[in-house]
RNA sequence: GCCUCCGUAGCUCAGGGGUAGAGCGCUCCCUUGGUAAGGGCGAGGUCAUGAGUUCAAAUCUCAUCGGAGGCUCCA
């Protein structure tokens, strides 16, 4: 052999000559099935991290196998490029939003270049271009003329942090999802989309191919509930309190009102000699951050208003109270409190002293239910009592109209005018105003009291590149007068769309990036929608993909897909269902987890108090070296905090604060060591620069080649959860390749070939070709290339023989270099390249699986005594049961456990796809 | 608290009513002109635990324990 694998000679070559022959371009052909697969466009930040080849090269390497397949493969790649990032990096280092984000962008698309990905760069979408904003503010104005975008006051999460209002989606346990810092309620008038009026819509998952997990996520988030709608007016005055309720069966059993803080009714309807307390209550939840409020098991607290309503189905007078339990956010803000029936409103009665009163007797209790002798409140089944006319209706456990009590109580509500019936949402609109800079302007004047869309011929509104960055915590647009000054009277937008607006679109603006008379061509649309395959993480569950459904059928409705159905009906093609979801398949990979380090052992010396010490000496030795008659404190270094170590000695840790002017010894550091050099433990968990833990890939590609790092991520991991990075491992996948290289130009072996060893490479290559398929298929990356990986062997095996025959051993290299180019593209180019074949590997046709060559021909019948195998027999693969059975009865080892007994059962279970036949005998 | 998913070799993971599998790692041997390498042999598993169904359970059912993710005063 004269030449070993060198990844680095053929890699950036075969790149190139990809990127000549415009091998990945992907262009209309209604003569071929078509293929879009697309992974969730990056943000530029600036540096590629594994978490990107995570994502992208499996998903690659699946998009390349159905090309070989034949279909023509749209696999499209750009940059979601708006984001505070670039703004905070304007604001700390004088440099301008758009330099920043360019120079990202540029560096990270050489980056994904080392991939070998087939991206088809012509079809590249950047976000924050105005060539692609254009187009997000045409959307917004579509919105705007279908009643889909509108300007409204509302309580919304304002980040002081970021000085921006945030989407709910946004919000995580009253945090800022990007900062982790708390964000504050407050009013205020902004855009919203009306998603709300796709919230049924988007329950249904029907022929969508989503993950389990994604699906309930979204649903959970919609959040929809039946129940209705009563009103209750205030006992004096004529003010009306709307509640919604699941449980209107239990309309009898409230015996106080509830209000939101924030309910726009509290200071109205608060009594004098209640509003100091009111008011002293309110400001005391207005301090709590939201974090607060929603901690666990907190004790329930709220205030008397001074108020009563009158109940509308029985005209009792009850005291209305206010208490942060009930959310300004959710229903009407306001609810009956049905304390024997809810567990909220239970404590909430016990902890103030109202009034329980039960008004649904459990089902299998015989005597009635009394509100003194319950612990808890009763949400079972039951009929209702205390309930007049309603009296002995059922409740059962279903929801809504289902449930016999509800469904008659609702429809006396609505035939008595008290009430309706009602479904309710946790889903809000969506909040799309965002108080930045670098984000899509909003295209809307305001003038006098009018609200005006920017016309479309003034599109797109562009960013101004003149604004000074100040850290004053306000959008530089709204000191730019020329910005927002259009005359005297008008004042532009200043706020800037969520960004998850831009990335909601951006499979439609790959079918034509640069299109500037439409957002997207309608003939690419026509033939490429919707995304086939869709790959991407998991936390987008409730934001992106909820927000990209939404948009797609807003588009939908709207009417921005009529040209492109057209355009499918002339080419044969049945629009029906086409635009309904934008991504037929979706699945999440999991994540790339630093890997789990040991710290360094210390040996730590100097003035010891138990538990603690102040050490003027720290030596770094090798595991368990520890001298005898060491007196220090000794062990695992697990964590620092500043100048203070933490020591894991005999299971306790120990608190080691290193003198200034300690020595530090680290026998592999030469020279002076210092504190910050110390290696401390590492748990398995998400990588970051502050943990030291970060993988990079470029150095990853230099040290092993793209092919390796490829196959690593895909082979190492179970794709759909991620896990612990473990370098060892590389070598594995490493020397698959090298083993490849090595057979593939080792030459066909020179001899005529044994006609049983022939069949039986040919057999090995067909069992491996079902299961890289199946692999393929299920994204199940790591066993097609385990499969390889055993197939690899048994070509060195056969190698080593020399029985097979050139021809077919032609023939068996040409297959497996073709099972392995989605996986390793340049290794298979280069291979296939060198034996000869006509350029390029990547558009041969995949090899198709033959059931009839994967097939054994000669199995193993086990025999089993009782359920456990004590015999095999080499059988032909086809065997007849009745033959079977004989062969197994006359085995020795049947005959050994029969003893001269007939069985008292027999049991045949044929081989099939591959597991041998068995017998069964019971004796 | 509720909902999903998951516990298989030291590690990462396949499989899945009918003989327990792969890669890496590990042991030992060979090679020392592919050398931060190559070749060969081998060891390693009560398939989390307990019960049930079955001729037969790692696989199906139930319970328990452990892990991951999501939701959570949602009226």
């Amino acid at each position: 052999m004269s030449k070993t694998y060198q990844p680095h000679e053929i890699e950036v070559k075969w790149q190139r000559k990809w990127e000549e022959s415009q091998l990945y371009r992907a262009r209309v052909d209604w003569s071929k099935p078509k293929h879009y697969a697309m992974t969730m466009l990056p943000y530029p930040s600036g540096e590629l991290h594994i978490g990107h080849w995570f994502a992208m090269t499996p998903s690659d390497a699946r998009a390349r196998w159905m090309r070989m397949r034949g279909y023509n493969v749209l696999f499209p790649m750009g940059f979601d490029a708006f984001g505070l990032p670039a703004e905070n990096a304007a604001i700390a280092r004088n440099i301008h939003p758009w330099k920043w984000t360019y120079a990202n962008i540029e560096h990270m698309r050489e980056q994904m270049r080392s991939m070998g990905a087939m991206f088809d760069w012509q079809r590249e979408a950047i976000s924050c271009t105005p060539e692609y904003y254009k187009w997000s503010e045409w959307f917004f104005k579509k919105f705007y003329e279908h009643g889909l975008a509108y300007r409204g006051s509302a309580l919304v999460n304002w980040s002081e942090s970021m000085q921006t209002v945030l989407a709910n989606e946004q919000v995580i346990d009253g945090k800022d999802e990007r900062t982790g810092q708390p964000v504050v309620h407050k009013m205020m008038e902004q855009w919203f989309f009306a998603i709300t009026k796709y919230a049924d819509e988007l329950l249904s998952f029907a022929g969508m191919d989503w993950p389990n997990p994604i699906k309930i996520m979204q649903t959970n988030w919609i959040g929809r509930s039946e129940g209705a709608r009563a009103t209750f007016y205030t006992a004096v005055g004529e003010h009306s309190i709307e509640i919604y309720t699941t449980r209107p069966d239990t309309l009898w059993g409230a015996t106080f009102m509830v209000l939101a803080p924030e309910h726009e009714l509290v200071d109205i309807i608060t009594t004098s000699e209640q509003r100091a307390a009111v008011e002293h209550y309110i400001d005391e939840i207005a301090a709590e951050t939201e974090v607060e409020r929603m901690m666990e098991h907190r004790e329930k607290t709220g205030v008397f208003t001074g108020a009563y309503a009158i109940n509308p189905v029985n005209d009792e007078r009850i005291p209305i109270w206010i208490a942060d339990y009930v959310m300004v956010t959710y229903g009407t803000g306001a609810i009956m409190a049905v304390p024997a029936h809810d567990q909220r409103d239970f404590e909430f009665a016990r902890a103030y002293d109202l009034p329980i009163r039960v008004v649904i007797q459990p089902e299998d209790m015989d005597e009635p239910l009394t509100s003194a002798a319950m612990r808890e409140a009763y949400s079972g089944t039951g009929a209702m009592v205390n309930s007049d006319a309603m009296d002995g209706s059922l409740s059962d456990s279903a929801k809504g109209r289902a449930n016999p009590a509800i469904n008659r109580v609702i429809d006396w509500l609505e035939a008595t005018g008290k009430g309706q019936e009602s479904v309710n949402y946790r889903l809000h609109d969506w909040l799309i105003s965002r108080q930045r800079y670098w984000g899509c302007p909003i295209p809307m004047l305001y003038s006098g009291d009018d609200i005006l869309p920017v016309p479309d011929a003034e599109l797109p509104v562009e960013l101004p590149s003149d604004v000074d960055f100040v850290p004053t915590g306000r959008s530089p647009l709204t000191y730019h007068e020329p910005f927002f000054k259009v005359d005297e009277n008008t004042r532009r937008e200043t706020d800037t769309l969520d960004t998850f607006m831009c990335s909601s679109w951006y499979q439609l603006r790959y079918l034509s990036p640069h299109k500037d008379d439409a957002p997207f061509d309608a003939e690419e649309a026509a033939y490429w929608l919707p995304v086939d395959v869709y790959t991407g993480g998991a936390e987008h569950a409730v934001m992106h993909l909820l927000y990209t459904r939404f948009f797609n059928k807003a588009l939908r409705d709207i009417g921005i897909y009529d040209e492109a159905a057209a355009a499918m009906r002339r080419n044969g093609r049945d629009p029906a269902g086409a635009f309904d979801e934008p991504m037929t398949l979706l699945r999440n990979q999991g994540q790339v987890l630093g890997g789990e380090r040991q710290g360094d052992f210390v040996l730590c010396s100097g003035r010891r108090d138990g538990e603690h010490m102040l050490a003027q000496r720290v030596e770094v030795v090798d595991w368990n070296a520890v001298p005898d008659g060491f007196d220090g404190i000794f062990g695992e270094l697990v964590n620092r905090v500043e100048a203070t170590l933490q020591v894991e000695m005999a299971g306790i840790i120990h608190f080691v604060e290193v003198a200034p002017d300690a020595e530090i010894i680290i026998p592999d550091i030469p020279g002076a060591n210092n504190i910050n050099q110390l290696r401390q433990h590492l748990e398995i968990q998400r990588m970051s620069k502050s943990k030291g833990n970060v993988v990079n890939p470029d150095e990853l590609v230099r040290r092993f080649g793209a092919d390796v790092v490829r196959c690593y991520l895909m082979f190492n991991f179970d794709w759909q959860k991620g896990g612990p990075w473990n370098e060892n491992n590389i070598k594995g996948p490493q020397g698959w390749l090298h083993d490849i290289w090595d057979i593939a130009l080792a030459g066909a072996p020179d001899c005529a070939g044994d006609a049983a060893a022939e069949r039986d490479i040919a057999r090995k290559l067909h069992q491996c070709i079902a299961v890289v398929d199946r692999g393929l298929e299920n994204f199940s990356f790591n066993t097609a290339i385990a499969e390889q990986m055993k197939f690899k062997n048994a070509l060195k095996d056969a190698l080593r023989q020399q029985h097979i025959g050139a021809e077919t051993w032609r023939e068996v290299i040409n297959a497996a270099i073709r099972l392995l180019a989605p996986f390793a593209p340049h290794l298979a180019e280069e291979l296939w390249s060198q034996l000869g074949w006509e350029y390029s590997v990547h558009t041969q046709a995949w090899p198709q699986y033959d059931a009839e060559l994967a097939r054994e021909d000669v199995v193993d019948l086990v025999v089993m005594i009782n359920g456990k195998p004590r015999q095999t027999i080499h059988v032909a693969v086809d065997i007849e049961r009745a033959q079977a059975e004989q062969l197994a009865l006359a085995s020795a080892a049947a005959q050994r456990s029969l003893a001269g007994n007939a069985p008292r059962r027999v049991v045949y279970i044929p081989g099939r796809n591959g597991t041998d036949p068995k017998v069964n005998i019971v004796v």
